[in-house]
DNA sequence: AGCGCTCAGTGACTAAGTCACAGTCCCCGG
DNA sequence: CCGGGGACTGTGACTTAGTCACTGAGCGCT
């Protein structure tokens, strides 16, 4: 199994370094790991489980900025650490997730010491960058219903996806309306079927065809 | 001076090695530092001047992502060494502009050796990340307006700005001719005076006022 | 003076976001 | 089993933003 993510590439000693010096915490789905203006304690790496990294507008309305998945770093709580400043995102967990708290002193003494370490914790940050500034453009120039359908095209393997539409719109940082619209315009094209909390793709023109 | 920015509380030794084991780059104003695509061949660090970060979008839109001021390092090519894929965005120096170019090997080393580095460097790695999911916020939920307003703000002190509609666009990720009807507006409302490539503060209601 | 840029202005239209509601489905308690 | 309340969805009307296609104005150059 992948389970160890960008781990699997570190030298045994570290590994085990990391599992000794950290706490294994086990969070249930939908509980929220901090939200913007706490502080942070730690150096939290998720073993098992994705976490939705998401912030609020002032207007209220919410947009999801990426995803830490199995074997990630929390490039966030880094910043924090460093900087000293509260965390400005929310994170929550999307299913049960098992995450290993690294203490501050463990975390600056990994950095000291192995170079892998520190190239997984910088490639980390970099990808991350690259998240963001992927979102923006994608945010600032392209239009809703294509980026809408490359969503839907996302997850259609699935054949139904169990989801709602103001959820669907927190993920694409608009407005609900918005989103039912799209997909209303979506199913008199016979593409999907809409249900409460749920659309299901319809076979029409599958990837195959 | 601050020229030494984020460096000043760098131990002397470090500072040194830094000065000594890099080269002294001088470019003028204007110049491309690097563009999307682009692999990159050193930590740059910017001594004097200021980088402005921008990308352009597949509708050939741009937005400015950031600027990299003096005493700053270029977390983006921090990114590009590590994961080995090439540059996103693009870096554009806005005035004469000094930098320092780290070896690839040098800057693993200060890495390794100097916990101070250490800190400025992720310090700067956290800040961008900070910069992007404002901007992010930004772009997704606030009116072109208000941000409009926002930017003018920030630079009426100087009386006037030489700037032109396109580059206004760009800096706040729209459409010039968006930000051609908004000023227009802000001008029918004797706030400010047109001109090509120039806008006159008007002494209307000053901040003293 | 005339030519050819780059810049700015505008109308008409489409896309997206906002507001205010009206249905609808579903769960849960009585 | 039924009724009520909450969450979810649908929609019309309107505002704001972005697009397209031009026109016209300013400015440097020969």
């Amino acid at each position: 199994m992948s389970e160890q993510g960008v781990w699997q590439g570190l030298p045994e000693a570290i590994q085990a370094r990391i599992r000794d010096g950290s706490q294994v915490v086990d969070i249930a789905a939908g509980e929220v790991l901090f939200r913007a203006g706490d502080g942070c304690r730690g150096l939290p790496l998720v073993v098992t489980g994705t976490v939705r990294v998401q912030m609020t507008g002032a207007s209220g309305h919410s947009i999801v900025l990426y995803r830490v998945e199995a074997g990630d770093v929390c490039t966030l709580s880094i910043g924090c650490l460093m900087t000293g400043a509260g965390y400005r995102a929310e994170a929550v967990t999307e299913s049960p997730v098992t995450v290993q708290l690294l203490p501050v002193v463990l975390f600056e003494q990994l950095m000291a010491q192995s170079p892998e370490f520190r190239q997984v914790v910088m490639a980390a940050y970099g990808r991350r960058l690259d998240d963001l500034m992927l979102l923006v453009e994608e945010v600032a120039f392209r239009r809703m219903d294509e980026r809408l359908a490359e969503w839907l095209a996302g997850h259609r393997p699935r054949g139904e996806i169990r989801i709602t539409h103001q959820q669907l719109a927190v993920e694409l940082g608009t407005a609900r309306e918005v989103v039912s619209r799209l997909l209303k315009e979506l199913e008199h094209q016979g593409k999907l079927q809409l249900g409460r909390g749920v659309i299901r793709f319809l076979a029409s023109s599958t990837s195959s065809a």
